[in-house]
DNA sequence: CGGTTTTGACCCGCGC
DNA sequence: GCGCGGGTCAAAACCG
């Protein structure tokens, strides 16, 4: 019996240009909530606040809001990005992200080629591999340390996994897994850390364009409750 | 039986 | 050009 990992408990967050370079992230103090809402300090990459991360550790930690403002939240159209207040987020993200994705071959529109040339029973396969291999673009992508028995977090998003690699000076493998949802392509790393073993290091790339079901599922009852306490 | 995991092979970028 | 390391593929195995 253990306690499962949540992200209720980040060790820090970094961008992932620490993790490319095969180099272990510098020990930080954990950040405040705010914090994790706000870019890293070190371009291109940039800090995505696609849930659930901020909002399950929000959930954790944060007091209950208010009851009179929860009828105006669009939990649904909210984690889909299509909210305001996830626009407003999006433009951080998306506002540098559109250049990146002009200066050099989106990774993003590589990926639905090749989804559609997946579609395509015929095809060749080596044609199919060479091009999946498209130079990688840069994509919102970050990383953060979660101290946990378990390598899998449960972020309330469902994974495949479809890789593993042992690392250069690292007893542990990394993991690579991609969301389970049809039209998501989002992808997460999973790796220990060898130094600090009781530390995991995740790794996400992309951001989810559906909702996160887990919380939903979670936030929906609460939420009616909520809804019909605030008309009194 | 369908979805997931495992794992060896393959591809690609990069440094020398 | 070559070797190395990282990322992905895909067939087989596994599992509920």
């Amino acid at each position: 019996m253990h306690i499962p990992p949540t992200f209720s408990n980040p060790v820090s967050i970094f961008s992932h240009q620490q993790m490319d370079q095969g180099q272990e992230p510098p020990p930080q103090p954990p950040p405040p909530l705010q914090q994790q809402l706000l870019p890293p300090l070190n371009p291109p990459y940039l800090f995505t606040p696609s849930l659930p991360y901020s909002s399950s550790s929000s959930l954790h930690q944060h007091p209950p809001l208010e009851p009179q403002l929860l009828p105006d939240i669009d939990w649904v159209s909210l984690l889909s990005g299509q909210s305001s207040l996830s626009s407003g987020l999006s433009e951080i993200n998306n506002g540098p992200m559109t250049m990146m994705e002009t200066s050099s071959s989106s990774s993003a529109m590589a990926e639905n080629i090749n989804r559609d040339e997946d579609q395509e029973k015929g095809n060749n396969k080596m044609i199919r591999k060479s091009s999946s291999r498209m130079k990688k673009a840069t994509r919102p992508r970050f990383a953060f340390q979660t101290r946990s028995v378990d390598d899998i977090l449960d972020d309330g998003y469902r994974w495949r996994k479809y890789g593993q690699k042992a690392v250069k000076n690292s007893i542990y493998p990394r993991s690579y897994y991609r969301c389970t949802h049809h039209t998501c392509s989002v992808k997460k790393q999973v790796q220990r850390l060898s130094k600090d073993t009781s530390i995991v290091v995740t790794t996400y790339e992309g951001t989810h364009n559906h909702p996160c079901e887990k919380l939903m599922e979670t936030l929906t009852p609460l939420l009616k409750q909520m809804q019909f306490l605030a008309r009194f």
